[in-house]
DNA sequence: ACATGTTATATAACTTGTTATGTTATCGGA
DNA sequence: TCCGATAACATAACAAGTTATATAACATGT
């Protein structure tokens, strides 16, 4: 039952950052399927984005979110199809495809704002609150906290006000 | 230039985990390459963990690796391909597969021990040190540092002795 | 003005993770 | 003994990341 990447200490550090990383989108996923649309996590990102800077490029994209340029022409494809984004050519250069939220768009990214965001960042806060000692023991500690009590529970806990 | 999932704070620390673990495992790669047969470096915690368990069963591996079975079923048969492991019918349960290290693949990992896994250690481990403040603060430290210096820098630096 | 180089995005191919499901072997009870 | 349930692995389909390359628009120097 010994796990390899924790036995591994820095070396596998990148590949359990990696493994950690999508285990929390995973378990937030389960609090972000309460949208409707229901968007993957790893797309929230996009969303905040164009929220927050307004219309971009996809190189804007691709810069704002740290990945390269052809996942940012993917997922706005796949946020196209949702309703969620809309494209057009630069005014100036055709070259570029400016990226925005449509009307459907914006309404989700409001709704996600007013209580489903907040909620989940508070309940990952709490689940990296205290930790205990150098980079890697944090990460332990995330861990074992997360294979206690999952995050959907966490954020329900937090939710209904019980301590 | 700001950066969104920095932005967002702990409600995308998901994300944010998997794109720096993605970006430390890149890094990690330019030094591994250096081994004959150059493996990705997502599969050395599969010969680690063959090395220090020994041969283990599919459903074994997937355990002690903390990912799924198709993708343990997946990344063997890549490690088969190059000559790396092997895998024969258990015994006892002739459903099971029971993967192991060839001559090559312990000798590849005998190289890796002597010299280029501690050297990744060392060099992550210095990425690591003297962290500040919380963790996410801690995270943008490492991707500050990662920036200023690349990984293979780092350790070259360790190996030539240079302060 | 036009040839040439550069830049922005699209596309193709690949990797590695997932879930859902198919196959085959084992186990247990009637 | 054999039938049904369970378990181990394989396979298929999808997602999201990457690099390399193609395409089209822009910019520039002569």
């Amino acid at each position: 039952m010994d796990d390899i990447l924790r036995a591994l200490g820095h070396l596998a550090l990148g590949s359990r950052l990696k493994r950690l990383g999508e285990q929390l989108q995973s378990d937030t996923q389960a609090l972000l399927d309460a949208l409707d649309p229901a968007v993957p996590s790893g797309q929230h990102p996009f969303l905040a984005a164009l929220d927050r800077l307004g219309p971009l490029t996809v190189g804007d994209l691709a810069q704002a979110l740290g990945v390269s340029q052809p996942g940012v022409t993917r997922t706005v494809a796949r946020l196209v199809e949702r309703g969620l984004a809309e494209a057009k050519p630069g005014p100036e250069d055709q070259r570029q495809k400016i990226v925005s939220l449509t009307a459907a768009g914006r309404q989700l990214v409001e709704t996600a704002k007013g209580d489903l965001w907040p909620r989940i960042d508070a309940a990952v806060a709490e689940l990296c609150r205290d930790l205990p000692g150098p980079l890697l023991a944090q990460l332990t500690a995330i861990e074992d906290r997360l294979a206690s009590e999952p995050l959907h529970r966490r954020a329900a806990r937090q939710r209904d006000g019980i301590q």
